[in-house]
DNA sequence: GTGCTTGCAAATCGTTTGCAATAGC
DNA sequence: GCTATTGCAAACGATTTGCAAGCAC
């Protein structure tokens, strides 16, 4: 399917920006911040603007086209996969990985436990990936 | 046990400083922010500085005597209670509160998965809190 | 031409840094 | 007196705001 579609499905008026971030999103499940969008953009659309991603993205969360994810309090991260699935933040390399959620977890948005309403579910892990545990192992030696 | 010794168990020197901060911690389980921290102790020690209030909770996160929580993107809260347990923040009001966590994610911790050497478990959930929602039908009549 | 979208510059605000003053042993 | 702690002011960096210019139907 067309990135063009792709929006319209989720009620957004597509436009060249919208088009790019999103195909971005779709092609890079790296779990980008707003900068690493707006860098790799910088080159194919010139004229850019940082708001412009900002206010998309926001666009894209108020839709129900991606999620924003907390993990890093450094910055904001954005993912285009709305499944539910956990994320687990290395914190030497800052990479965030994708994990398989909880499926209990799932259960959370139906109980609606004592009156309150649950929107949102996520399940963040952090520690050290094996990439960053093997490279600081060969460091020791 | 008095704070004195609450922070030295965790290997932490106290100090007016530290023991105010831990207090204010240990009753006030809200999950404040810095500023709420800063600001409510502002009075007791006139001369306290917001870097000092940044210093010493970075210190008991390293210490395990607290816990960051990255669940709102607008600034970092802190929490006293170390044990394994969700938390809830409401859209509106954006209070944070206690759930009893999911028992089954502990499992992750010795899991290990493919490598990943886990930290650190969060298990966040947002919404409208009870509160916010029965004032959202009040006001909608 | 009306309304939505974009983009620039400035402002804002949470957090960090550098360094000098202070306190504790 | 030496070392760790504190606190101020400045710097930094992510995000937001105000507003003017541009685009689409």
């Amino acid at each position: 399917m067309r990135t063009y579609d792709y929006l319209l499905n989720y009620d957004i008026k597509p436009s060249v920006q919208r088009i790019a971030i999103m195909d971005y999103l779709l092609e890079h499940r790296t779990h980008p911040s707003i900068d690493e969008i707006y860098m790799a953009l910088c080159d194919e659309i010139p004229t850019l603007s940082k708001t412009t991603v900002y206010n998309t993205l926001k666009l894209f969360v108020e839709h129900g086209a991606a999620q924003m994810l907390t993990i890093d309090e450094r910055n904001v991260n954005y993912d285009a996969d709305i499944q539910l699935h956990a994320h687990f933040l290395c914190k030497k390399c800052n990479r965030i990985y994708d994990f398989p959620a909880n499926r209990e977890e799932e259960k959370v948005h139906s109980m609606n436990l004592n009156g309150f309403d649950v929107e949102e579910i996520h399940q963040y892990y952090k520690g050290i990936c094996p990439s960053c545990a093997s490279q600081m192992k060969k460091e020791e030696n």
